[in-house]
DNA sequence: TTGAGAACTTGATCAGGATCAAGGTTTGCC
DNA sequence: GGCAAACCTTGATCCTGATCAAGTTCTCAA
């Protein structure tokens, strides 16, 4: 809920992702955004909106995990959507939450009103742009997911998971690779379509067959890329690790 | 492959959908796109385009029905997508496929050529705007379909497939309503994750409990549409129907 | 009208993952 | 340090949907 850094170059973190956009938008546009952000902290396990709540508010993730949920009325469950920083979050034209967002641990986001936001975003063709570009990722993205929810096995589905972390956590640490997981095993499951017992036992068949290296329960080390990418059955070009 | 009435009119079929955006459109920018369009239609069975081609247009659905999909190198597949007419095939802004686009039944396209589409596009912020509400309809249908596949149970699946069409295909005749199914229970299995013979016996079972009637293989009566609903699951406020 | 191939159905069996049920580890708080 | 709650693992059993294997029914072209 702190104020902090309101000069244009803070718009690092804006909903746009940093990079692709920032470059382009002039000083004056990155002042505008920043006249209407405000940053908000939720703990752990919080509920950031339920589905069919009014969106007033899009975001960007600065710091933490999040999650995107559907969800039956018998209580099944599947993730839709996993948010990590720089993530946006919100849907320019839309004024009500089509999933629920959960903090999954201490999660900081950077606001913006949803009105003010559209007026600048609005006036700016390559802001709108960079919105399509970000709605047909994560089209991409759902996509793949599908394949793997319809047609993989539980090996390969955390497999797949753990190249995900990967790219976008993992640290390389001389000719080996290291990364924190983001998930319980519980929301693992939620996420992959499995159980809980499933994705504990597949995670100790791959530690077992050597393909992972577990220290406690969330830090994973991976001593061949190259295997993991076999055992997620397909995922395109994994080789381009960040 | 026939070019067919010119006039303002016929963008009646552009690749931004009808209603939501022509009537926003100017009569110039609709000559524009006139201009860049022709026809093309493909036989049953057809590949419009592969993953990974380069991507050099832009199309609507006007008629026959077009499916998107996804391989694993060893053949499994998940279709990701189903194109009715009215639907858009394309990819603002990037320039290679990532999936399959194959013809299921006789299908015509309105093509438009990228380039050129998109410097009218570029220059038009509504149908900017239109398109991010394109790729966003499309994600929320994704994302729908995670929750089919990761958590549906067989029956509830192709009671979910099943509303599905109604919705889009439907008619009602008199208190009950018809379709014409527009895939084989092949296609219809690569589409909720099955197999054929899952689809063929949940479909017999559901006609044995009286959920439809079937009349030869691909013509099925809906009796009590809450019925269809209730065994769908969840999915959402299906009353709304067309 | 007939025949061939595609599309569909039905049955028997199998297996991957779910479910049920303990028990073991971590974490954080007093 | 001790305790409780959350988190994770492991085992036994069950069940849904996959697989294997025939058949049957459409469709359409000669």
């Amino acid at each position: 809920m702190t104020q902090i850094d309101l000069s244009p170059k803070s718009c690092a973190n804006c909903p746009i992702r940093p990079r692709a956009i920032c470059s382009r938008c002039t000083a004056d546009e990155l002042l505008e955004l920043d006249k209407i952000k405000y940053y908000k902290t939720y703990p752990a396990g919080a509920s950031v909106v339920l589905m069919g709540d009014p969106m007033t508010f899009v975001a960007s993730v600065v710091s933490g995990v999040a999650t995107l949920s559907r969800s039956m009325i018998d209580g099944r469950m599947q993730m839709v959507g996993l948010l990590l920083p720089s993530d946006f979050i919100g849907r320019p034209g839309r004024d009500t939450a089509s999933y629920d967002v959960t903090a999954v641990s201490e999660l900081t986001l950077c606001h913006f009103h949803k009105k003010p936001f559209e007026k600048v975003t609005h006036a700016t063709p390559h802001v709108q742009e960079r919105l399509v570009e970000i709605a047909l990722d994560e089209l991409d993205a759902a996509r793949d997911w599908m394949l793997l929810l319809g047609r993989k096995t539980a090996r390969e589905k955390i497999a797949s998971f753990l190249l995900i972390c990967v790219r976008r956590l993992g640290r390389k640490e001389g000719e080996i690779l290291q990364l924190e997981l983001p998930l319980t095993r519980d929301a693992m499951s939620d996420y992959l379509g499995l159980t809980i017992e499933t994705v504990s036992r597949q995670m100790a068949a791959l530690k077992r067959d050597g393909v992972l290296v577990l220290e406690g329960t969330r830090k994973v080390t991976i001593p061949d890329l190259n295997r993991l990418l076999d055992e997620a059955g397909d995922d395109s070009d994994g080789a381009t690790l960040a």
